[in-house]
DNA sequence: CAATATTAAGATAAAAAGGTCTTAAAATAC
DNA sequence: GTATTTTAAGACCTTTTTATCTTAATATTG
C-alpha cells in the first residue's frame, strides 16, 4: 500500500507532530532512534519533506526538525503525494490499467469503498488534528 | 498490497479458470499475449503455482496449463499464500512490527474493518466460484 | 571569530523485485 | 523412434527500492 519510505515518512512526522515545537525541535538522531528507522535513510527523507514545505528544519546548535503551524495544517495525502506519488493508492489491485466502475476487476468493488474512506480521511484530517487524535487515544507510532 | 508476481498469478489463474478444460489447455504463449503479461516472467510464476498445485500443466503437444476440478476448489488466499506469503496482507500499514489493536497504530482501525472482509473473501471463495462471478458479472481480467 | 552541532546534498552500495534467455525434460503425434 | 511442441529449471540481467557514507553548508553559542 504504502513504500517503507512513506510509512517512515508518515510516522516521522506524525511524531514531530506530537513532541516538537518551534523551541525545541528533535534531531534526526533522536527520531530515527525512537521510530526505530534507518538514520540516514530517515534523514533523507525528511530533506524532501523538508523541501516540500511538509516539514521545517533548523540548522545548527539546538536545530532540528519540527513542525509550524502551517505545517499542522497539511493533510495526510500531501505527505503520501510527495513520497509516493497518488498513484499507488488509486491503480487496480490486480494492476490493470484502468481502474474505475466500467473497467472493474473482480475486486473492484470490494476494495474501491474501503478506499474512497481511506483516501477521504487522509485528505480531510491535518496533521495536526491527526496528532491529536493519536495522543487523546494512545496510538502506536513506534515498534515497541 | 500484492506484489507484481501476484497480480499476475491472480489473473492468469482466474483466466485459466475461466477458459480453459481437462481437453484444452492454454500455453503461455497464448496466456501472456492475452493478458498482456511478459511472457517468460509469467512461465515462472505458474511453475511455482504448478509445484504448489495451484495449477495443473501437462507437456508436449497439446500440452500446456489448466485446471483440473481440485484446483478450482482451491480458495484465492492459497495463491497469494504461495505467491507473496501471509504476512504481506495482514502487516501493519504503517510498518510497526505488531499490527493488532492493542499496538493499533493510528490508522489501524479504518483499515482492519475492511481488511477482514476483503481477507473473508479471499479465504471463502474458491476459485470456481471467483471464475462463475467474473463470468456473470463481466468483470475485467485483461489491459484493454 | 572559532568551535560545534546540525541539516543539506548527493554519491555510492546493497538488496529485492521484476524480467529475459537458454537449455533440459517430457509428452505427443506421426 | 524421431521430430515437434510444450513446460521445467535455473542462470543471468535490469530496474527499483532501501540503506549508507562522505562532504558541504549553515546556524548557534560563547
Ligand atoms: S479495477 Fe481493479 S481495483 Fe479497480
Ligand atoms: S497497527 Fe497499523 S494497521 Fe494495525
Amino acid at each position: 500500500m504504502f513504500s517503507t519510505t512513506c510509512k517512515y515518512g508518515i510516522r516521522a512526522v506524525l511524531y514531530l507532530a506530537i513532541k516538537s515545537t518551534n523551541d525545541s525541535k528533535i534531531g534526526v538522531d533522536e527520531l530515527a532512534d525512537t521510530l526505530c528507522i534507518p538514520k540516514h535513510f530517515l534523514a533523507k527523507i525528511l530533506q524532501v519533506l523538508t523541501k516540500n514545505k511538509v516539514v521545517s528544519s533548523s540548522k545548527g546548535r539546538h536545530g532540528g526538525f519540527y513542525l509550524k503551524k502551517r505545517n499542522k495544517q497539511i493533510n495526510l495525502m500531501k505527505i503520501i503525494e510527495v513520497l509516493d506519488g497518488t498513484n499507488r493508492l488509486t491503480c487496480c489491485i490486480l494492476g490493470l490499467e484502468t481502474c474505475d466502475s466500467t473497467h472493474a476487476c473482480p475486486y473492484h468493488n470490494i476494495v474501491q469503498q474501503f478506499r474512497n474512506d481511506f483516501y477521504q480521511k487522509l485528505e480531510n484530517e491535518t496533521i495536526g488534528e491527526a496528532a491529536q487524535r493519536i495522543d487523546e487515544h494512545d496510538f502506536n507510532l513506534k515498534n515497541l
